[in-house]
DNA sequence: TTAGGTGCAAATCTTTTGCAGAAAG
DNA sequence: CTTTCTGCAAAAGATTTGCACCTAA
């Protein structure tokens, strides 16, 4: 975690922005809950539990900040609230969401999976993908095993 | 586009509700602008030239509704407002969006170059897809070509 | 007739911004 | 030192809600 917080440190400080205590609070809470698409609202009350004084508005302009230097990225699921997501350590990391409608459990989907598809956009229509999104909603293996023993 | 209307129509009294003018008239605009991707204050907007009398609140309303009855789909690009998409006759209508990062323009990609993906989804991890939304973010052709006139 | 709808204004909720004081480099 | 940050409170936007009055079926 040291070493992915000095990474961070360094692109900060080549453009120029400090690391200040709050800034290096939010970070080892992001880096903490990285499995989780945390809300600015959500890192808000984890982060004041490690530093109180925090106010909302910090938060709120470090997540964009470190979404500017692509250590997060902003997604949103519709619900009203923006999430943050850590991003890997490489250029393709990409958010695949399953959404189940029925139970609402959120899983991930491998990412060589969009692979084709990518290249067939470069092929045919000449868009060079930068990043995506792409989550499917419909029913999880759970709830459609529940649903047929009901029946 | 009146069968479409009554189709709705018919869809609202079966749930009880009913087609009032302002639900008509929002139709409509809906109807009208298709291919778009209206914001409420869109939407707001045209209906109000067509049906001076109307609230945004109205609006809104309505297009929960229409949501609901799944006439509509909300969509959110992450820049800060809700936009509604018609949903077309089939059960597979989908959104699948090209937006360039760089002149931000969104055009539409083909349905059926995800259903490999879906069938895999089916397959190997028993998800029955429902619906998706999927976005590419990059460089559009248009772009890519400027850019490398202009090196 | 009557359950459901409407417009308006006020309320709510998320996110942004202005500012005076604080602190990292 | 000086530029960047911070917390706070106020502002800004989008969306929702309460309410008294309408109206489609």
């Amino acid at each position: 975690m040291e070493a992915q917080i000095n990474k961070i440190k360094q692109q900060l400080q080549d453009k120029g922005y400090k690391l200040t205590p709050q800034r290096e609070a939010t970070l080892r809470i992001l880096l903490e809950n990285e499995e989780d698409h945390l809300s600015a609202e959500d890192v808000f009350l984890l982060v004041k539990a490690i530093a109180p004084e925090i106010g909302l508005a910090t938060v709120y302009r470090t997540l964009e900040l470190l979404t500017e230097l692509h250590v997060v990225e902003k997604i949103n699921f519709g619900d009203g609230v923006a999430r943050y997501d850590l991003r890997g350590d490489t250029n393709h990391h990409h958010h695949h969401h399953l959404i189940c409608i029925q139970c609402g459990t959120m899983s991930e989907i491998k990412d060589d999976w969009l692979l084709p598809l990518e290249e067939r956009l470069l092929s045919q229509l000449g868009f060079v993908t930068v990043d995506h999104r792409l989550d499917f909603h419909g029913i999880c293996r759970n709830c459609r095993d529940l649903n047929e023993n009901k029946q």
